[in-house]
DNA sequence: CAGTGGTCTAGACCACATC
DNA sequence: ATGTGGTCTAGACCACTGG
């Protein structure tokens, strides 16, 4: 059922994982909610299961869906199982015991973005931002210190009470208050010396060595919507990182 | 052409994926060698040759063996273009432009496993082991210094005279020289402060904030091979990571 | 039981590399 | 022209889930 293939050639599967990606870019399902079954798409998209299950695979791979073997495909979720929920958060703490951090929001306000987080963000220079700022507290010990820069276009409404009232990861507070799903992220890591005001915060020493993440976030077709710089230390913590 | 399946159910394709790791770890087909192909390995196994295909698409998702359209399919190699050789090198300079850094060897000893090493190794305990210490020069300005211990029974007759003389990565180097190759690592990345020793080979004041990388290594079938440990100057480089 | 994804097969044809 | 991997199809059967 392959139609006359133009120039620029691309698969049938890869076309049909296109169309997939947009439909979830448009929110045609939610977060969470199942996708319709492999042959249904087969007869939508007058092809035949094969290629709808390579299309599928291929967004499976990229954690952008999540299939369960008897009940169906669904839309990914920060919301979810342990396992995912470490994905984005690479912080362990020494003794290997995985704990979710505790998030304190310091304050949100609102700016205009900068030459840098406009280049980074897509955005026009001076543009509506969101700017959050946190701490990760690991048993009662504060860790990470964060700024969150974000597009105020796609996240109205971001106030103080809203984000202090989710229970969950901010992600999941992102994809299910404002529409705004993370599937990937690039980090740039250095290590930096404690300013005094961070110092207080983390309650290290002014100067203590600490790790400074930086990180552009990415939703659907690439397009950057998250700007975030951290600082943690690593008295009783590390960076945790797979190469493969 | 499935045999009776026993209690411990394994997929086809899964079954036929260790076996053709087996033949990679045994050295049935060098690192840059092609793999029979795929008609000649489906009738071997007795399977369908999309069973072999998606033995192979395992592989090669995990980055062991390469696939080239009209060629065949090859043994990844650490001897390969710029793509390859950054899998396992994260430190990039902050311009962004890709340099490939000069390793220089300080020294090599031979000594016994720590019990820290040991274990992380898999090793007896004050079992042989040999320790190199390097610095990678990046435009001539010295920005990693690392200490690796590799199990001395995997690396016989490794001397500074046989690393010098070798072109190209370490790893690449371990594969030719001692038939051991890379597959897989984890990093734990903590910020310190420079030692004396360290801060004058990487010539910045004692104290100054450093990454310190903890790098446990895997060859075929999970096996530990490579501790090492670096610590990176981040004046004018930084660490990459990319989340997905 | 019916419906889902997961595996396996067999065959056709396409794209690419080499001779 | 031949051989390689890449795509696409169609159908059968398996494994898991839930009513």
């Amino acid at each position: 059922m392959n139609s006359v293939q133009g120039p620029s050639f691309q698969p049938l599967y890869l076309q049909i994982k296109d169309l997939l990606t947009q439909s979830l870019d448009a929110g045609e399902w939610k977060p969470g909610e199942a996708i319709p079954s492999e042959m249904v798409l087969a007869a939508r998209y007058k092809v035949s299961q094969g290629t709808v299950r390579k299309a599928i695979d291929a967004l499976a791979a990229e954690n952008i869906v999540v299939r369960r073997q008897g009940k169906g495909t669904f839309v990914a979720t920060h919301t979810e199982e342990k396992s995912s929920m470490f994905r984005f958060l690479r912080i362990r703490r020494v003794d290997g015991v995985d704990e979710y951090p505790h998030r304190r929001l310091v304050d949100i306000r609102r700016g205009k973005a900068s030459a840098e987080v406009a280049r980074l963000l897509l955005l026009r220079p001076g543009e509506a931002v969101v700017i959050l700022r946190r701490v990760l507290e690991y048993s009662d010990e504060p860790v990470v210190l964060d700024e969150i820069t974000l597009p105020a276009a796609l996240f109205k409404g971001l106030t103080k009470a809203r984000y202090d009232a989710y229970r969950g990861s901010t992600y999941s507070f992102f994809e299910t208050q404002f529409g705004v799903r993370m599937v990937r992220a690039d980090e740039r890591i250095k290590a930096i010396a404690a300013d005094p005001a961070s110092a207080e915060i983390l309650k290290v020493a002014v100067g203590t060595p600490l790790l400074a993440v930086e990180r552009v976030a990415y939703t659907y077709g690439d397009r950057p919507v998250e700007w975030r710089r951290g600082l943690c230390t690593t008295k009783n913590h590390y960076y945790l990182n797979q190469l493969g």
